[in-house]
DNA sequence: ATGAAAGCGCTAACAT
DNA sequence: ATGTTAGCGCTTTCAT
């Protein structure tokens, strides 16, 4: 039963031919045209390809003819619940056209994603999605113009030959900080990250646009920046809000799992919310609505989002952009 | 500016050789012995790359040395924090090898395993990190046979070649309800999943040990049987315990996203916790100390698991079974 | 209907 | 130090 593979591990379409007496030719034909060959010698070369267990060289494959099965995505955050339920939506497009997502995280770091990037390249992917960590797309443009198709996905392009499919984020702040406003807040903490990403900056400018729609002076936001934008870091920044900015009773968080660690330590502290400290989130993600206190949350369509980006991609048409609305979801952790 | 391609979209290494005035082999050697290059020839390929913007062609590369540098994982649900906390200790590992990592989910099917598997060994990854969602191992042993290493994650390997990295479900189980038990509880419902899937079976095997240790019937579980592990499976089982058990005062998920989902159903009817039902997860994600109320939950060190099943497969020792311990982490949701 | 053979881009062994 | 070349496994003309 063991093949005379001469000491390779995997059997060749050479064996598979060789086992089944006919030529390669013919076996590459059994394997992408059946209907050209003949029932009979099929019938044997795919029992020759049973007996060898024979799987495709898929290296080989697109060496030969170029078309690749796989589609590269670059999300900020594997482990926010927003990209996750994106990449969620990439696989149920890409698995219609039987192509396989290969994930990466840049972790908000140019050069994690430029080492992405140049890895999903000289795998010669059909495509990549991505949310670029900042404002630079020299290295996305250069990538396209090289012949690797790209989406951004939550990110506007402002390039005519790259579509997108993003959330209007300057809205969504406004709709937050201005609910915020509209419950008597005068002091509001803005836990951000870095504007040199542009979510981050959108979201900033909605914030402060709300403030000086409402006739406040948009410096009176109280900023802090994390370094990263997760629960660790927004635990901290939480903190940092509790010991040095007691004046603020309300907390726009760039995303829920930075409202989640801002909630650790609201609850390490007793503070008290909303009594004590109105928060809102960003993204609306699963455990939202059942936090201690269910959070107010900005809502964007993850899932859709990610199946629209990679669709698309796959589907080659002209480049288009697609913004959704955000849509903003009272729960008790600001209305209690 | 522009190369002289000949219409291909990609720069390959003749046009990099023809540019710098030198032959391919040379180029090669740039590439992977820089040493054995002359300062002044290395120089003027270097220049040729920059100018044509050249990429490697990870295929051919593959093609010609076998060498993959792609790592395959197949987890039960992308979208559950357990398993991305584990993919990003597995992202940690790969990138020390500059490794990148292909993601896909079974969502608990078979079938959808077995196309993940297929496209990863037509790919020639290095190897498969998986999550089986059923017993049966044939078509993992068989990649392995064909060469394809397989470390298998959250999961006991009963094969001596195949390492693994796992916790001990019956005694995470046992622990959970025990400590139901301990507090008073008699009528313990179990959101589970099919028993065909091996943490399932196992956590049931402890959870009705806990019951006949402490003198209880095990068949007094009332059991249900989830077909999705996730919140929208948590959620509807729960309605189910609420409209068809009433008897039933404390509810062991299978996962933190069952609980979830659980929580919402209880939220929804207006069933208070733990009075009216108290409430035992698994997997003690991010956001269980801050559910409404924090969950009592089984951990396990996801991230370091990732992180070490990874290391196994690209270790490349001999196989082991690395068995964590789970730990009880109590909280209001129980002991209210 | 089937076979023979070229060639995709790269690496490595060998030659100079 | 650099060049030449075989060949990895496959698909795809072009013959037969």
């Amino acid at each position: 039963m063991a093949a005379p593979l001469n000491g390779r591990a995997r059997a060749s379409i050479a064996d598979v031919a060789a086992r089944a007496g006919v030529s390669v030719g013919t076996v590459s034909n059994v394997l992408n045209r059946p209907e050209r060959v003949s029932k009979h010698t099929r019938a044997r070369v795919e029992a020759a390809v049973q007996d060898l267990a024979f799987v495709r060289n898929g290296s080989a494959r697109q060496l030969r003819q170029g078309v690749p099965s796989v589609v590269g995505a670059i999300v900020l955050d594997i482990e926010n619940p927003f990209f996750t339920a994106a990449a969620r939506g990439v696989e149920d497009r890409l698995s219609r056209d039987s192509h396989t997502l290969m994930l990466g995280s840049s972790d908000e770091d140019p050069a994690r994603q430029a080492r992405l990037l140049q890895q999903f390249e000289e795998h010669g992917v059909r495509g990549v999605l991505i949310t670029p960590p900042d404002e630079t797309m020299t290295a996305i443009e250069q990538l396209r113009e090289r012949g690797t198709p790209v989406v951004l996905l939550d990110r506007l392009s402002d390039h005519p030959d790259i579509s997108s499919v993003s959330v209007d984020n300057v809205h969504g702040a406004k709709l937050a900080v201005r609910h915020l406003l509209d419950l008597g807040h005068t002091d509001i903490a803005f836990l951000n990250g870095h504007t040199s990403i542009p979510q981050c900056a959108e979201r900033r400018q909605g914030a402060r646009q709300a403030l000086a729609e409402a006739g406040a002076d948009p410096d009176s936001l109280v900023e802090l920046t994390l370094s990263s934008l997760s629960s660790e870091g927004g635990s901290a920044a939480m903190s940092t809000v509790l010991e040095e900015h007691s004046e603020v009773t309300a907390t726009f968080c760039i995303n829920d799992m930075v409202a989640l660690g801002a909630l650790w330590s609201l609850r390490e502290r007793r503070v008290a919310v909303p009594s004590g400290m109105a928060l809102v989130g960003y993204d609306d993600v699963s455990f939202a609505p059942v936090l201690a206190p269910p959070l107010t949350s900005v809502r964007q369509p993850a899932r859709e989002m990610g199946f629209r980006a990679a669709d698309l991609l796959l589907g080659g048409g002209p480049a288009q952009q697609v913004v959704h609305r955000p849509e903003l979801v009272i729960r008790t952790s600001t209305a209690g």
